[in-house]
DNA sequence: GTGGTCTAGACCACC
DNA sequence: GTGGTCTAGACCACA
């Protein structure tokens, strides 16, 4: 996994997870990877796991069972879901559309983007 | 001016700078405020203001004439729109695409939202 | 380290990177001293070795892993190089160029004092 | 007269004239222009004229009879050229040296270069 | 009046 | 520990 160079490292990982859940390539009350694991396997610091984890058992994603590792929240998707409305709602839509206004970008084109996103994402998932 | 709590305030000066030229508030040639002047208006520190000026400086947005101040850029709008464009490109589509297709949202209802939102704006305007 | 009056000292410190860069002092990957560090060894102020290296970092020649600290860029040695070259040929042999014919010094001169300078520099260089 | 950006405009004020006066353009005892009159002709500011007349006077190169005037000093060309000279020897040969060697440049080539900024010039007297 | 540099010291997010 | 941002206040050169 490679991370971008804006976000924070920590919130990156947290995403890969929500992601993953709205996806469905996780299922609710699967184990997720020990924070050690994880560290090792994105060769990043424990610590920033650790926050990751915490800030996703914090919006009721996760859970610890002590001892024994997090899993999956039963209800993990919709927590993801609504989580991921609101910050659509609030922060993504508004800049989007400030940005289509000031940039006068024809709405039909964008939709065609769309469109060809789609399929390049197709793309990448048979790839797996 | 109000400032978001997560951008960091000279960044937004900049951004506002760069708006109002987009908008065609502000026409090139024109002097701008004095780091002092913008300093005291939006009360900040100056060096905070200082900052924006010469990242908009380094972009070619203004220039300086030395013991006068700060002067628009003849290249000043084709400047600010091709970094925006760009901007755009690289990050906020992207982001969109994949929070549209997480979500599984209605293109058609995004439409319509950016409606909505001409209309808002149109409002605001007025109050001027 | 000592700073010359007329040079601003965040461009001297930035330029004591490059010097080192070139000369092959530091090798490509190297961590480079962080900005605390370097302000107490340089007994400045943090802002103003942090100025220096946003400048280093804007040009290509370190960068930033975050929470961790700058790091040469693999490319640092090419960038300064070409770097340097620019300002050679648009600021330092133009001046130095109008000065002789002014002055109307003989080259052979200079060719001798070139030596000369060599010669005082590797003496300098067997001190440390 | 077009100044660059780098150096403050009453220094090159002061260096268009101690060039003239070394390439022999302007004699001893000529009255120079008034400062008013430089300072439209220049599109400067009368008092950037001023401090550079004030920079020429200190140096001995040209003086003031009140009321009357600024006149070049009987000793104007010897002043000027132990000046250059002094700078030159302190400051653009240093800088020269310093860069030649870390960018490992031929003395050879610089010659060369030398002999056309020679002929460069030389057409551009011609001109006049 | 203008910009530009620097210091001292604080606070924050991140790893 | 790391960088990054911001404030307050000072001083300087320049037009």
């Amino acid at each position: 996994m490679e991370f971008k160079e804006k976000k924070s490292i920590y919130i990156q990982i947290a995403e890969y997870f929500s992601d993953n859940i709205l996806k469905g390539v996780w299922q609710v009350e699967d184990k997720i990877p020990s924070v050690r694991e994880m560290a090792v396997q994105l060769e990043v610091n424990p610590n920033t796991v650790m926050r990751a984890y915490a800030l996703l058992q914090e919006r009721g994603i996760i859970y610890n069972k002590r001892g024994i590792g997090y899993f999956l929240a039963p209800e993990a998707e919709k927590e993801v879901k609504s989580m991921k409305k609101d910050e659509f709602i609030s922060s993504t839509l508004p800049e989007f559309y400030r940005m289509v206004r000031l940039l006068e970008i024809d709405f039909e084109e964008l939709k065609e983007g769309y469109r060809e996103f789609l399929e390049k994402e197709a793309g990448h998932e048979e790839k797996h």
